[in-house]
DNA sequence: TTGTATGCGTTATCAG
DNA sequence: CTGATAACGCATACAA
C-alpha cells in the first residue's frame, strides 16, 4: 500500500499523490482531482511510509523523551504533559528511561541516528558531546547555551523554609536528594540561607542525603532523627523522600505534627494520603512538559527560542506542620 | 556523514562499508578492509541513518508502547521493564499514553505508519481493526488469537479474599475499577465467588467503582462506609483505591484495621508508607514489561510465539488486616 | 575479496 | 494543472 497503488487507483500519476496528500496541492490540482485522490487513498486506507518520508526529508516529526525514572510519578505527569502537546503537534515520542546509575550515552546514540529531531532532557544533564544537529530542550535545570524549562524552586523552598521558621521552628533539617541535580542543589542552598537569615547556623549534621525510594529516605530520615539534638521540622527535596521520613518517624514513635513537621515538594498524589496529610510545594507537571516541548518544537522549528522559562510553584500548607512542641 | 563518506575516506566503496559496518563482512570482507573502514567510521562519527535502513530493511527497529496511564506507578514500572528489555535488544520504544476517556486510533495511525514493528498493549484492548502488519502483545488481557502475557489475577485476588475471610470477615466490600479492563472483571468475579464460597451473597450493594485517582476512590469507598451496614472489610482493586479508602475512613473516624480492614492490588511504593502498611498484592511490574516485550520481539522475528504466559503474584500481609471487630 | 547497480516510498524540481 | 524524474542513505543481488 504506497502511494503508487493511490495513484493507479485513482488514475493520476503518483507525483500527485503527493502533492495532494501533504496538502500542497493549493491551487495546483483540481478540485476534482484532488476529491478523487482523497477517496482513494481513504478507500485503500493508505498511510504515507514515515521512513521514506524521513529518509526525503530530513525530518522525523519525533522527539526523544529522556527521564531518570519513569516510575516517579512526578516524571510520569511531565511526560503526559509533553506527550499530549507532542501528539497534538503532530509528533511522535521515544522514550528513554535512564536510571540514575547508568550512562546515558549507549542508549542516545541510537536515537541519534535520525529517527529523532530533537531531545527533552528531564533533569538530566545533555551530554557534553552535543547530538548532531539535533536541538535539545532541558527541564529543571538551565544551563547557557540550551534553551530551559524549569519551575520556581527558590521561591518554593523559600516559602516552604519560611512557613516552617514562622512557625517558630528553628532547628530545621534538610532531607535531600543524593544526586545533585541542579535543582537540588539549589534547595540546599536555599535552606542554608533561610537559616542564616533566621539567625541559625546551618549544621552539616542537618542535611542527609538520600536516594528516590522510601527504604533510603527512611534511613536518611532515621539519621536526622536519631541525633542528639534532633530537628524540629524537616524539608524534604521531594514527597518520596518525605514519606520516608513519615516512616522513620512512625519507626520512632515520633508524631507528625506535633514532634516533628514535614515538608515536601512536588504534590504527589499520595501526599494527600499519607496520614496527616502533607505540606508541600505543589506544581503544575503536565505544564512543565507541555511547555518543555513548546521550547523543543519552536526550536526544531528554526524559530528563535526564549533562552529559559521558569513556571510558578505554590506551598498547599497541609497537617504535617504546625508549631514545634520543644 | 553518510556510508558514502566514509567509503571515501576509508578508500572502499560504499557497499563494503555497509556489509561491514552491519556485521555481514565474515569470511567476505578482509580484516585488513574492516579494520580500515571500522577506524574512519569511528573517527568521522558515522551513525547510520535510520530512516534510510527502515526503509531499505522494512524494519524499523522500535516498538511501540500504549499505555493507559504513564503516571501510575505500576504502568511506570512496567514501561521500565519492557524499555530496559527493548534497548537491551536494540530496539527503540515509542511511548503512547491513551488517556482513558479518549479513543486510541488517532495516536496509533501515527505509529502505524511505518516507524513501528509492533505494539504492546497494556491493560487496554487493541483496537479491533489490527494494524498492517506489525506484531502486537498485550499485557494484562488475554484476548484469543493475540499473544498475552498478565499476572496470576485470580490467585492473587483469592489470596486476598481467603485471608480476609480466614479472619472472620463475611461482609467484604470490594472497590474496584469503574472502568472494565478484563483483569478488572476476573477481580470482581473472584469476589463474588469467594464471598459464595464462604456461604454469603454477595450483595450488590458492597460493591463500588472508581476511576485511579485518590478523591474519586474515597467518594466511592466513602459511599461503602456509609451504608447502613458497612462492610468490615474492603478489597480494591488497586492501592490507588486503598489509598481513597483510607482518605474514606480517615474523614469518618473509622480506624483500619480496627473497624475495617483493607486490601489492595499492586504492592506500590506508597503502599508501605500509608499508615497503617497496606495489606495488597504484589507483582513484579518490572518483569511483566520485559516478559512481554520478549514475545514481542519473539512475533516479530517470526517465531511462534506461546499464545500466553502467567507470571506469578504474592499477597504481602502487612498491618491494614486484621479481624472484624464487629 | 571487493565493487556496481538497483530499489525501498517519499518529496520536490522541472517540464509540459 | 499534471506527470516524469531525480534524489534521500542504506542493504543486497550479482558481477568481477
Amino acid at each position: 500500500m504506497t502511494s503508487v497503488d493511490v495513484a493507479r487507483a485513482a488514475g493520476v500519476s503518483q507525483s500527485t499523490v503527493s502533492l495532494v496528500l501533504s496538502g500542497k496541492a493549493a491551487g495546483r490540482i483540481s478540485a476534482r482531482t484532488d476529491a478523487v485522490v482523497r477517496r482513494a487513498a481513504e478507500e485503500l486506507g493508505y498511510r504515507p511510509n514515515a521512513a521514506a518520508r524521513a529518509l526525503r526529508t530530513g525530518a522525523a516529526r519525533s522527539v526523544g523523551l529522556v527521564v531518570p525514572d519513569v516510575t516517579h510519578p512526578f516524571f510520569g505527569k511531565t511526560m503526559r504533559g509533553a506527550q499530549e502537546a507532542a501528539w497534538t503537534a503532530g509528533y511522535a515520542v521515544a522514550l528513554v528511561d535512564v536510571p540514575l546509575d547508568r550512562p546515558l550515552e549507549a542508549p542516545l546514540e541510537a536515537l541519534r541516528a535520525g529517527p529523532v529531531d530533537g531531545f527533552l532532557f528531564f533533569s538530566v544533564e545533555p551530554p557534553a558531546r552535543r547530538p548532531g544537529g539535533e536541538q535539545v530542550v532541558v527541564i529543571e535545570a538551565s544551563p547557557k547555551g540550551i534553551p530551559w524549562v524549569r519551575l520556581d524552586t527558590e521561591g518554593g523552598t523559600d516559602a516552604a523554609l519560611a512557613h516552617l521558621i514562622e512557625l517558630g521552628h528553628r532547628r530545621i533539617g534538610h532531607l535531600g536528594s543524593r544526586v545533585q541535580y541542579p535543582t537540588f542543589q539549589i534547595r540546599t542552598e536555599r535552606w542554608r540561607a533561610a537559616l542564616e537569615g533566621a539567625g541559625v547556623e546551618p549544621a552539616a549534621e542537618l542535611w542527609a542525603g538520600s536516594g528516590f525510594d522510601f527504604e533510603d529516605a527512611a534511613r536518611a530520615a532515621g539519621a536526622l532523627l536519631d541525633l542528639a539534638q534532633p530537628p524540629t521540622a524537616i524539608i524534604c527535596d521531594d514527597d518520596i523522600l518525605a514519606g520516608g521520613a513519615y516512616l522513620a518517624a512512625r519507626a520512632r514513635g515520633v508524631r507528625i505534627p506535633e514532634d516533628l513537621s514535614v515538608a515536601g515538594f512536588d504534590d504527589l498524589d499520595f501526599a494527600r494520603v499519607l496520614s496527616p496529610p502533607l505540606t508541600t510545594v505543589s506544581a503544575d507537571a503536565e505544564r512543565l512538559g507541555a511547555v518543555a516541548f513548546g521550547a523543543l518544537a519552536a526550536a526544531i522549528a528554526g524559530e528563535p527560542a526564549h533562552a529559559g522559562q521558569v513556571l510558578p510553584v505554590a506551598l498547599v500548607v497541609r497537617e504535617s506542620t504546625a508549631p514545634p512542641s520543644r
